[in-house]
DNA sequence: TTTAATAGTTAAATAGTTGAACTATTTAAA
DNA sequence: TTTAAATAGTTCAACTATTTAACTATTAAA
């Protein structure tokens, strides 16, 4: 691959990916409760995802310290969407789950977040999507790798 | 397109964006001068990228209120990378332009981001990376094309 | 049994954001 | 032509998200 086909590559990628996320958020800002924000519900997705998961691991994912995470959590708990269990053997980890509360208003705003996602996604063969999503896969798995090092 | 390989697709897409959107975020951030922000970088490509431009072209790109536009603009005029230039012709009209300051920042920092951008794009075959982008512009202009309804 | 490390919180500072109210200016209508 | 509507941008208050440093509590290691 030459010099110049790589910097015109390059260049589309910053420019697309910065239209897409811009895009895809504010998508997703109209789908969702009014009373959460984008961050709240991909935090009740995660948390959701894996039913329940300690500050540490979300501020791992989510790739900021800790007390961001706190606060963030403090909003839910706040609002009553998620609540807070302390492990009993090692009293140092505070667990972190959905109530029901916070579980219904995730699937509700799922299900439409899904749909907006599903009519952008049917616009694309499945041929042509599933190669997308496959190299998209392998970017974030490089993406990933790299925390090994640091 | 049956209904499981739809929602088997749209899930692979949610979680892999999330991925990629928070590392290269992260990826970016240690490439660019601590003195200014990721968001603040993007502000002074697109401004670099036209020469000049006005706010609410800005709030429209970037999918923010006017005033936020302001407030970030503001911040970055006081630290002398950005100028404003007002309109003869229109004295609404507030032109938004670098510094000579603004243009030597924007160059280092974009050199090291290209770099870091570069580094990962060249793991995939040049057919491969170009068919990912491909499909990623054209969900970009999928995504462009719904301010028209709007 | 001190010392290290780990998990999480608090507090101060800053960036980014919205929405409403505002100024200044230009365009359009009566 | 004068008044009304539209446009460009700013200000302000309130809020979310974030970092960094200092902190508490608890557990693990020397």
């Amino acid at each position: 691959m030459d010099r110049k086909k790589i910097d015109e590559l390059i260049e589309r990628y910053i420019k697309v990916s910065f239209t897409v996320t811009k895009r895809a958020e504010e998508l997703v800002k109209c789908e969702i409760d009014p009373d959460i924000t984008n961050e709240q519900h991909y935090l009740l997705r995660y948390i959701h995802q894996k039913e329940r998961c300690t500050s540490t691991e979300l501020a791992n994912v989510f790739r900021v310290n800790k007390s961001a995470i706190t606060a963030m959590i403090n909003r839910l708990v706040e609002k009553g969407f998620v609540r807070r269990i302390r492990d009993e053997k090692d009293r140092r980890v505070i667990y972190l789950a959905l109530t029901e509360k916070g579980s219904n208003l995730f699937a509700s705003t799922e299900e439409r977040v899904h749909k907006v996602v599903g009519s952008f996604i049917t616009k694309f063969s499945e041929d042509e999507i599933e190669s997308f999503i496959q190299t998209y896969e392998k970017l974030a798995n490089v993406l990933l790798e790299l925390e090994v090092e640091s």
